[in-house]
RNA sequence: GGUCCCAUCGUCUAGCGGUCUAGGACAUCACCCUUUCAAGGUGAGGACACGGGUUCGAGUCCCGUUGGGAUCACCA
């Protein structure tokens, strides 16, 4: 057996941002590609005029690229099977449904919109399914002319078999049998002349020589139509696999962009890539979450590489069953991620440009001084901010008095705390104002004025950062130098005052 | 409702007839470490939806029930 070139390919509809779905269908078929060797195409299914987003192209576009997620043919890179755009395509699909008329597989029909709500709701009056009633399916040659000449408006419909079975095969799940009886005379070509779904994904993977098609499991009941349409052209059908979908991290119902769902607590579930990139996810790190749903590693590893999950990817061990989005486990991982594979250059490199957008001015001397100490204190990015932000601000915003009173101590007391801490730092030379030294006199105050390591640290932490949550005391006092620390004491002492 | 898909800890998963008194990870809890908060270490609790078959033997195969999901457009 001749092994065929692999061509995978992701199709969007350009209604807007790419949702987190969308991303896992993607990444999927891109894995599966890239593990062949073979090639992955982005395509653009515009047939519906109506739902067509400006700026969509670019906005998908932007989160492949983000997470890396690399196409070898699409609309802005061309490799001899374009245009990848299907509204580009328009006189390829009317050719093949005219064959299709032709060779006796598909019919026109003038039905109105309105005899087709009319048929409905008769259908459902008689608690009948709905669907088209193939009122044209067998006009007379006579009709037929007639309607065309008083130039009434037609769509396309494809002929079903009205007995037997159609049986599909899925790399997934396997064998999934339909009786035809239960299926529509499916709309091929709409009255505007655009094609549906069904006929234009078919005729474009022939065309485009697609060999697996991968898609998500919601398309699995237009199956059996793709399925009699491939035997209609007598082409070549590609493989199949379709995969779970992603459902909301409580389970409830699939992830989609057009219903907001909460966490229990309360937090919105993120559902655009771009929501999450801007959330501070890193995208190594959502890659390797993503490929962990519905698919795992082989052996128990969790954190792998892009490049290890390509050598081992196999569609066919893909878990059929849907998943509830594991948001948690993202944020565990994000933060893997953050201290175990990036370097401190890195991540100073990455968490800049979040300062910035929290309207903070970077100094790269001290943010090079700070991200070790909030390397293990965050899950995305955006933490950081909250942590250590406080190194950028322009004016320092001095904590309350409740803030720096802790646990079972008072105000006199915290003030002589602090009073003293001054008199010892206020000794330190400039240049000896380290860590390690300010440590030890942290803790000859905690013994000589018998109080307890988190209380001296804690007030001190509160009133060098303004909060109570921030990187490390001595660390924070360093970094701050002996000018600023020392001020910040006096601040706390007269807030105290 | 019709059709189709699916079913292992709360969640993501391993398991492809005997090695399962069901393994890993996240989350949770406890303890240790400790400078708050983290990180790290150790440990604990926690699942084969149910009922029938098949088989010497079933989480693993078959059927049914239940539950969840998807889909029923001149949208994809």
């Amino acid at each position: 057996m001749t092994e065929k070139v692999v061509r995978t390919r992701f199709a969007p509809s350009p209604t807007g941002p790419l949702h987190i779905g969308g991303v896992r269908t993607a990444l999927f078929s891109w894995l599966l590609a890239r593990h062949h060797g073979g090639k992955f195409i982005l395509r653009i299914e515009d047939t519906d005029q109506k739902r067509f987003v400006e700026g969509s192209i670019e906005l998908i576009t932007d989160a492949l690229s983000w997470l890396g997620i690399d196409y070898d043919e699409g609309p802005d890179k061309d490799g001899g099977y374009g245009p990848y755009v299907q509204s580009q395509r328009l006189p390829l699909y009317q050719k093949w449904a005219q064959w299709l008329i032709d060779n006796d597989k598909a019919y026109r029909c003038f039905c109105t919109s309105e005899r087709l709500e009319q048929v409905n709701k008769e259908k459902e009056a008689r608690k009948e399914p709905p669907g088209y009633d193939r009122f044209c399916r067998n006009l007379s040659p006579a009709e037929i002319e007639e309607n065309l000449a008083t130039g009434k408006p037609y769509v396309i419909r494809l002929k079903v078999p009205l007995t037997g079975q159609t049986i599909g095969h899925d790399l997934i799940r396997g064998e999934v049998v339909f009786d035809n009886d239960t299926l529509q005379d499916a709309v091929l070509l709409k009255s505007d002349g655009y094609p549906t779904y069904h006929l234009a994904n078919v005729v474009d993977d022939h065309f485009m020589e697609i060999s697996h098609v991968t898609r998500a499991n919601e398309w699995i009941p237009s199956f059996p139509l793709h399925l009699i349409l491939w035997d209609a052209f007598g082409w070549e059908k590609p493989i199949y696999a379709h995969l779970p979908v992603l459902l909301n991290p409580n389970g409830k119902g699939k992830m989609s962009k057009r219903f907001e769902a909460f966490n229990e607590d309360g937090k919105k579930i993120l559902v655009l890539a771009k929501e999450y990139k801007d959330a501070g996810y890193l995208p190594e790190a959502m890659l390797n979450f993503m490929i962990n749903i519905g698919w795992n590693f082989g052996d128990e590893r969790e954190i792998f590489t892009v490049q290890e999950a390509i050598e081992r990817f196999d569609i066919a061990t893909v878990n059929p069953a849907n998943s509830a989005f594991p948001i948690e486990k993202l944020d565990w991982i994000n933060g893997v991620y953050i201290r175990e594979k990036l370097s401190v250059e890195e991540l100073a490199k990455r968490l800049r440009p979040v300062f910035e957008k929290a309207g903070l001015k970077v100094d790269d001397e001290r943010l090079l001084k700070v991200v070790p100490h909030v390397q293990t204190r965050i899950k995305t990015l955006n933490e950081a901010v909250d942590v250590a932000g406080f190194f950028f601000h322009d004016t320092f915003t001095p904590p309350t008095e409740d803030m720096l009173i802790p646990k079972k101590m008072d105000k006199a007391g915290t003030r002589q705390l602090l009073e003293e801490a001054y008199k010892r730092y206020a000794d330190v030379p400039a240049d000896s104002f380290l860590t390690e030294t300010l440590k030890t006199i942290g803790l000859a105050l905690v013994s000589d004025l018998s109080l307890n390591n988190s209380q001296v640290f804690g007030v001190l932490r509160v009133a060098m950062s303004g909060q109570s949550v921030s990187t490390p005391t001595f660390e924070t006092m360093e970094i701050l130098g002996k000018d600023e620390a020392l001020k910040r004491i006096k601040i706390a002492i007269d807030i105290l005052s």
